[in-house]
DNA sequence: GCATATCGTTGAGATTGTCAATGGTCTTGG
DNA sequence: CCAAGACCATTGACAATCTCAACGATATGC
């Protein structure tokens, strides 16, 4: 997630070689690091990050997340999901509404102008994503999302 | 790259179907922090953590990587690294030399004892790797490193 | 009912990310 | 050759993020 400084590429050939370049993990990181870099950059400019686009995205869909839900989803300690819900809360973009199966626990939603700015956001979004993976033809990246879930989730 | 509360799988059933499961850079960032945080798990009986061992993995080849070139090659800030080589080079693992290209930069280089600990280190991360992939068939992780070395890079 | 576990929330402390400035070195145009 | 500008590693300051422990409220099992 850096501000990205052009990438100089000849440093790359020299590197993409090595043993490290085998290791899962470090590709996903990077992918992860650049994709999510792209996409911070424009979301910048809807006052979001990917954070909160994730957390808008599942409020957005009709599952209705619990914050707990959200924090094993995405990743984060639950004491982030507040601090996120409180800043699209006071976007007005989300609303925390009671679980009728448990008091303790919080349903996330989102508001009409919630879904639209999801709207908004995914397209940025999807542009970002797009040309993070211009190097992969169309049914590549149909493959490659197919073994991203399967390792994501499984 | 959390302490891993055992994942409950209930909410990810819940919401493995939303349109957030579609974005590339979503499912790279959960195989990422999954990855890592198992391999960090792991490495801390060694006293690193994945970017100590990136590093280290660098230094080992035979590339010779600059300062600025791992700032790149892993998305990391040069003063990160600065950090991180200082970290390595108080446990002995590497040095940095003088590049006879550019008396600017500096080459880091593993010594002997830093290759025994990156033999030690990638045992661990290899099986950290392994099971976090175990949901794909062995063609499907050859598949998938495939591809996401043409997203990492590209 | 009581003990135990879970949920959201708060707050503190450590780790990491980001950025500007500096001294030393390279590179380029004149 | 020289001066201007760019690049490298380093330092330091600050923001963002992570991690963890504690709390009141609620749920669950005995």
């Amino acid at each position: 997630m850096r501000a990205n400084p052009v990438e100089s590429p000849e440093a790359l050939d020299r590197l993409a070689g090595t043993t490290l370049a085998s290791e899962p993990f470090f590709l996903a990181a990077r992918v992860s690091g650049q994709g999510s870099g792209a996409a911070n950059r424009r979301l910048a400019e809807l006052g979001l990050k990917v954070r909160h686009y994730s957390v808008l995205a599942l409020a957005c869909s009709d599952v209705h997340p619990t914050q707990r839900e959200l924090s094993h989803y995405l990743l984060l300690d639950p004491s982030q999901i507040v601090a996120l819900i409180d800043e699209l809360q006071a976007l007005g973009a989300v609303q925390r509404e009671p679980d009728p199966r448990d008091r303790r626990s919080k349903m996330v939603v989102a508001t009409a102008a919630g879904r639209a700015l999801y709207r908004r956001a995914k397209k940025v979004v999807d542009a970002a994503s797009s040309d993070s993976l211009s190097a992969l033809t169309t049914e590549q990246r149909e493959d490659f999302l197919a073994l991203l879930r399967l390792a994501a989730f499984g």
